[in-house]
DNA sequence: ATACCCTATGCAATCGTTTGCGTTTACGTT
DNA sequence: AACGTAAACGCAAACGATTGCATAGGGTAT
């Protein structure tokens, strides 16, 4: 590769033996003299010979490389999903190989295709907002190779796949403004073809129908952006339109702090005349006024149950034909000023 | 690798001919005539061929993966610098390998071999806190092996780099907040061994002496952690000294929050009493209230800048010998409520 | 008929490492 | 002296693709 890198066959040409022989010396071979592995491994240390990996790869057909695929890196939540992959396949030996898709269902079918090429020994995937089917998995699923989805995941495929608990999340954020005395309670969701989103939905009418409270069709409000701006404007509509709302349960935090922008605007205090709550519990939530209410969503942890299911599904090819496993973390409610209403 | 994997082999196999045409029909080699090429690249959709990059790079010595070795993944502005290399790399078919070095030294080390190993054809590095010289680079760099270091570098050293002016953008913060009235001003600045931190420091220096303002050491106080509630200790300990102070530059984002919080509790106005500015304007800074002040940092150009100059001097073998090329971006000053007094 | 050329293809080495199997050497046993 | 047996090591194929060179077959000019 680049003119300093030893290769075995310099060792072996130094040292006047073989290949076979400084292979079997470096990984402490029975067959192999104590005096020539001393000398083998010292002059190892000493040219600092660094196996290559590459032609490892090629012989033994496994790259210890995790292929994963995330719609956005610059996001509180995603960035903490890789940073767990990062550890848990650095403590197991593997090396990490990022692609965003950017939200593009082409981009994320290159990325399959290139992570692919690059034969990569798993998968980790969140599907972008675009992709509804997942035929371009399709290849690799039947393949066998090893694939574990997390976050977004489309239809109720039988993927293996680590997600929150969305439903009782959505429902605890739902009931937490309920006891708070909310009874007219806005939902701004997410793209509904997400399996999140469908289920944070659920959770909500769940915990509408625990308390007796009939759901109103037109608080069900799409925000399938989350960008702050977009929550923004439809909050501030919903307002202007003389809906009388006391609680906003958003989808994500961002777009619980665009509800939280128009609610002022409209003077109307928080949380008194209506509570607020976001989905994700991301860092700033407790670094704005007031602070904002949230269900965490353990993104490293998520990262890290990832890691670890595909890279058991890797080492253990007869599980690989068993169905698909699904690990679901739980969240938890962080209740803060921006709901909290009687303390 | 995987069952269903077609290689070049099964493809020539399949064909009755040799390796090589099927190599030279796929790349439209001239020596191969029109019907074989068809019949191979049909062929080749038909079964879903996909090259298998392991072989190429062991072939070609060069494998096309990028390393890069950050401290952290989960930070604004870390992230925004992976999103910029992805996005560069992506375009010039390259793929992204990302290790983290949580800020230790050992960690780094390890990532860096593990990088060279995979043979990687290039590395971006910023390095973590505990790096104060670079003896585990000097390998890379003897062997003009491509490399460039972004934000982070240590001393004056002659790598390759991208950063963005720090003595500029901590002058222009503290020129404002000079601007705005304040002549008692405090900062709270990094790790002293980091470039950076350094850099601030002087920009600070220059800005005072520009307005004449005597530089009272007392008001230079080290914040390395950069954490909030650090940075929130610190400042609180200042106030309750009795120094009298009407400003506040801090080295980031997350630091100025900190002294956000602890001004406030010691019941002083923001910014009437103490201006406050920070520096990387992080997603959250426009968030809080009052909305914090910062020099913006351009991440995502910074990203794309380093892996821009690496792929240039990996394509370009003749660049390497070349003296190292530093690349300094321009900061903004983004004033915000934190630290404008006069409207 | 000979020499020559062109087109289309195949052969085999190569990249760096691993590994099943064969070979050498030295020694002990009968 | 002949043989067995281990210990220590080497040979060569393999992983999948590329590529300089060789070659087969056909055509054309002399």
């Amino acid at each position: 590769m680049f003119p300093g890198q030893v290769t075995i066959r310099d060792l072996a040409r130094e040292l006047k033996v073989s290949c076979s022989t400084i292979s079997r010396a470096l990984k402490d071979h029975p067959g192999i003299s104590q005096e020539t592995k001393k000398a083998v491994v010292e002059l190892a240390r000493k040219w600092n010979y660094k196996p290559n990996a590459v032609a490892l790869s090629l012989r033994k057909s496994k790259t210890n490389i995790i292929g994963v695929i995330i719609p956005e890196i610059v996001h509180f939540f995603f960035s903490n999903v890789i940073a767990g992959i990062e550890e848990v396949a650095y403590s197991k030996g593997y090396n990490v190989m990022v692609c965003q898709s950017n939200e593009s269902f082409d981009r994320e079918v290159n990325d399959a295709d290139a992570l692919i090429s690059s034969r990569v020994d798993g998968l980790l995937v969140a599907i972008s907002r675009e992709t509804s089917d997942l035929s371009h998995f399709q290849e690799i699923i039947d393949n066998e190779m090893p694939l574990v989805f997390f976050d977004r995941l489309p239809h109720d495929q039988p993927v293996s796949s680590v997600v929150v608990d969305d439903k009782f999340g959505a429902f605890k954020a739902t009931e937490h403004l309920i006891r708070q005395g909310c009874r007219q309670l806005l939902h701004l969701c997410g793209p509904r073809h997400l399996l999140l989103a469908r289920k944070r939905i659920e959770g909500y009418k769940l915990a509408l129908e625990k308390f007796n409270i009939p759901f109103d069709p037109a608080l069900l409000i799409d925000a399938p952006s989350g960008d702050r701006e977009d929550a923004e404007r439809i909050t501030r509509n919903i307002l202007a339109s003389g809906k009388d709302i006391d609680g906003i349960f958003a989808h994500n935090d961002k777009a619980a702090l665009g509800a939280m922008t128009a609610v002022k605007a409209a003077g109307k205090k928080i949380p008194q005349d209506i509570a607020i709550i976001g989905f994700s519990n991301w860092e700033f939530s407790s670094f704005v006024e007031p602070q904002l209410s949230s269900i965490s969503q353990p993104g490293k942890e998520m990262g890290k149950e990832a890691a670890k299911l595909l890279i058991s599904q890797i080492e253990n090819p007869n599980q690989r034909s068993l169905p698909p496993q699904t690990i679901i973390l739980s969240t938890e409610l962080v209740a803060r000023a921006s709901s909290i209403r009687n303390l």
